[in-house]
DNA sequence: TATGAATGAGCTTTCATTCAT
DNA sequence: CATGAATGAAAGCTCATTCAT
């Protein structure tokens, strides 16, 4: 019963008390991961009465769920965005790789619900059927980019689109993921403006360098 | 004096005890996370007292910041092992590699520590010099296989061995870490022996083809 | 809207739930100290969730300070109907020896209180505005009582009211504070209906001839 | 078993480890009340194992027993100094007064064990025979006074000597054992030099003029 | 005499959740 | 649609006390 909306539509009113819980669980669960996130703390951050959290999204763990399909949601429906279609294949796979870094450089709640997320094992997902009708689009998308590169001899063949895609994300994810830790350990500020610039420019080289051709 | 095995009964010995219990918060840690981590299944897990844990660890925090310690302690260790600087550059670098995923693959409680600890924003690193103190000497080392390389004309210069490590990192980080999601969402296995193989060559493929000249 | 009390039920009902718990929270205080209340008898005691004791007074110490507030407030209730101005001061000062004396002995609860606020050296006290407040009326209302006695030629001057009143309350409190043990001690029973009654002729003659001129 | 000593002396060292301990029970007691107070504070405190208390004074309750049995002596002792008896009544009187509230000034640890002692109703006192056999001689000896001052004419007759005494007591008690919350109260400090040298003289003035013939 | 290791029971407090209106 | 009152279960942590040496 939860792969219908992540929301219950009502009237005027209830949507937009769903939509402020939504975003004060978000912060919530980004903040403090699955356990530690309070549901009284999101109901403070709301203004709302706690009871009408479980009006709407049942339990803590579906609130979790419904987080993570919006979140999930936004970014598909960013990258869409992106027309990649419309693009050289090279100039595709640049503008991905960029947008892939841009995303979640600002979006860091997104990295640590995908943190949360993964901890908990994909339970959640197996429960939600949106997501799993959500992401298939940008690996086909990318797959006919690699066959298009590769019919008109810009970019190599034989490469697989899902691993590129998920090696894409974790360049950008575990260096912005880990930027604490890798911080205090080697005690360069990795967050600095001058910082980023250079970690985009090496993600670059790494990708567009494999793919291309010479 | 004589810590025999044979002559000592399991208890009252305090080293014991505190190894003991560190495995067992490790795999409780690494299963449900900090907020879902509980102390009662830890000491259930050891057989031995709670208030021992409070004993010699005195909070939940403290014991999963000396949990940590132990799991970096563990890795930087293993990473000795590689006597990387007996190989050539191109070898170093590949060796690393797949140190790299091996290890990752091998320990997934270590990239669940990591999620979580990065959840927490290093709020634990920071409260620590041990782990500090520990991470350092890889990229020394990295920068001087790099260095080798560049002199010797099998390596390409210019490459900063902060960024190639992390870049090795997070593609073996992200695709193992992930995993649960990205198997629920593209319905591929990717932990079969098959896609594990597969992996490991995409990646030194990524990182060689980077670093190699030509 | 109309709370009566055959139509409502014993529950949902905030303001009589914080009563009873003040009620409960008195008698254990008194029984058991501070450290030795347990929040467990208290909600016993009251028929109520522990955690609403939490939900309404946040802390122990909390719930303390609550419960000591509502006991000087009761006591500076009580002095107020006295109408000593309405009196000969003569017979004011008799009255307020005799009202401390009955009030101490009628509410042994409220000694116990105030043993346990004192060696918890007024922690509880600073950090509540209200007692301070509380207090301040009857050593003023006595000072007028003295200089009305001094200016009739009843009662010697220079008498300071704070020093007359804490003599009196400490007549009346250290006997019945300390009775259990000069009871054991000196093998009489000071609380007898004959011993009681000697006691505050005692404390009459004292007070009196020494405020009395002649 | 407990109205042996409050020490169980062996050589050396051990009584000056249990003179320690009963030091450092007596401060925490005094500090935190009996519920409040800490074993392994005390033990912390002496520097010694706790398990060595335990050994000496097998439980909490029976070190608090201790620790007043001792104070009780303390005081006694002190009180043997005086050489009442050696004095005109009235200075006799006089002397006692100023004795109990100098006493209780330099052993603010006293007034608190009383206070809590009182707070647990003399439990602790019935199963000491010590205690009660240490009190009886002042009540006798005050009495003695009392009687020759009524014969030369000085100090009035049909004084009960534990009811003067009680009073005495009172009037240093409550005022010591209360300021904080006096002094929290009335806004005075009520224990500057001059603010006490103004009690004592109070008290002796109620004192004395309730004793003395005219 | 002295100690570090270990424990069971119980403490205050917390939390997701439900009830009654 | 919205809310304050109430709860059972359990969490982290503490405590007096005992064990083994």
């Amino acid at each position: 019963m939860i792969k219908s909306q992540f929301l219950k539509p009502r009237t005027r009113d209830a949507d937009r008390s769903q939509q402020a819980i939504l975003v004060a669980a978000r912060e919530e669960f980004a903040k403090h991961g699955l356990g530690g996130a309070r549901m009284d703390r999101i109901a403070e951050r709301v203004k709302l009465n706690k009871r009408l959290i479980y009006y709407y999204f049942a339990s803590k763990d579906d609130l979790f769920l419904a987080v993570l399909e919006r979140s999930y949601a936004d970014i598909r429906e960013a990258e869409k965005q992106l027309h990649l279609t419309d693009l050289l294949p090279a100039q595709a796979i640049r503008r991905l790789t960029e947008f892939t870094w841009n995303y979640y450089l600002q979006h860091p709640e997104f990295i640590s619900l995908l943190n949360t997320a993964n901890l908990h094992q994909a339970d959640h997902l197996l429960r939600s059927e949106r997501i799993r009708e959500m992401n298939s689009p940008l690996i086909q998308t990318l797959g006919e980019i690699l066959e298009r590169g590769r019919l008109d001899g810009t970019l190599r063949g034989g490469i697989d689109p899902l691993q590129l895609y998920v090696s894409i994300a974790g360049l950008a994810y575990f260096y912005l993921s880990n930027n604490h830790t890798l911080s205090a350990i080697f005690g360069r500020d990795l967050m600095s403006h001058e910082a980023l610039g250079e970690r985009l420019t090496h993600m670059c080289d790494l990708i567009l360098g494999y793919v291309l051709i010479n």
